[in-house]
DNA sequence: ATACATGCAAAGTTTTTGCAACTCG
DNA sequence: CGAGTTGCAAAAACTTTGCATGTAT
C-alpha cells in the first residue's frame, strides 16, 4: 500500500479550503497527510498514512501524523473507524455510509444502503437518550480471502 | 461497579455445562469470572471483571482474566465489543441484538431490532464476499449524560 | 511577532507472552 | 500422572505527551 504517489492538485485545494474554513494552518506536512488520505481508498492506518507520507516530506514524524488525524477528526473532515483489537482506521467518506470488514485481513470497504437511515428504530431506544447517528457493519470474510482458501 | 457480589448458584451450573460441552476445565478462577459476565449488565472490560472477582479469588491476576475472556470469545459464550478507542468490553449476551453506545461515557446498552436482520442488503454486497453477520450500533448521548448536561 | 506546529524521545495504556509452579480430571 | 492453567514479570503494540525548535500568518 504504501506506493509512491503524486499529489493531486484537487486534494492541494481542498485541504486549502478546509484550513480557511476551519482556521487550520497550512503546512507541507498537513498537506500531505490529507492529500494521502484523499487518495488511498482503503481505510488506511495512521501507520499507513505516514508510509504513504515519508517518501514526500522526509522529516515526517509518526505523531504528527497521529495528531493531525486528530485534529481532522475532531473537525468533522474525516472519521475514525476501530474493529476489534485491530489498529485505528480512517475514513475520508463524510457522506452516511456503511461497512464490509473482513474478519480475516481487516479490509474495510465502503457501501451505501439508504434504507437504513430510514428504518424505524424501536420505541426503547427513543427512551435511552439522544441518537446521533446509526451504524452499520457488515462482517465476513472477502473475496480474496475466500479465494486464498481455496487455493489450499 | 465492583461491588460485591454473592455467586449465583445458576450461574456455576451454567458453567459446569458450558466446560463440559467445550471441554473446559474447572477452575475456581474460571467459575467466577463467568458468573461475574453473567451478572455484571453493562458490558464490562477485563479490568471491570478483575476488579469484580478479585475479592472472591484474592490470588486471581489480570491476564488470567484477560485469558478466559479470550477462551469464552473463542468458544462463542461472550462476544468482545470494542468501540473508538476505548478499551474492549464484553457481552455475555448470545442472541441477535445491536447496541446504543453512548458516545460521552461509553455506556453500552443492548436492544433487539429483529428488522434489521430481514432487509435485503444492496446487492453490490454479495460481490464481496461472504457476509456473516450483521452488526448495528446507535450512537448518541445517553438519559445520564443528557440529564448531567443539563445540570450544569 | 507570536501563536501554533513539528520532531524527538520518553511515557502511557491496554493486551499478550514466556516460564516455572500448580491443579484438574 | 499429564495436559492444561495460573501468577508473575516482562514485553509488545499502538497512541499520546512534554519540550525545545521551527514556521505560518
Amino acid at each position: 500500500m504504501p506506493r509512491q504517489r503524486v499529489s493531486n492538485e484537487d486534494d492541494i485545494k481542498a485541504y486549502r479550503l478546509l484550513a480557511k474554513k476551519l482556521g487550520l494552518k497550512m503546512t507541507p506536512q498537513r498537506l500531505q497527510i490529507f492529500d494521502a488520505l484523499m487518495s488511498m481508498k482503503g481505510h488506511p492506518s495512521a501507520e499507513d498514512v505516514f508510509e504513504a507520507v515519508r517518501p514526500k516530506v522526509p522529516s515526517m514524524s509518526l505523531d504528527t501524523v497521529y495528531r493531525t488525524l486528530a485534529l481532522l477528526e475532531h473537525h468533522g473532515a474525516i472519521s475514525r473507524v476501530q474493529h476489534a483489537d485491530d489498529k485505528a482506521r480512517y475514513d475520508s467518506e463524510t457522506r452516511r455510509h456503511c461497512h464490509l470488514v473482513c474478519t480475516r485481513c481487516r479490509a474495510i470497504e465502503d457501501f451505501y444502503w439508504p434504507e437504513i437511515e430510514e428504518l424505524q428504530a424501536p420505541d426503547e431506544t427513543a427512551q435511552w437518550g439522544k441518537i446521533e447517528r446509526r451504524y452499520l457493519e457488515l462482517r465476513g470474510i472477502c473475496r480474496d480471502c475466500l479465494a486464498k482458501d481455496a487455493r489450499q
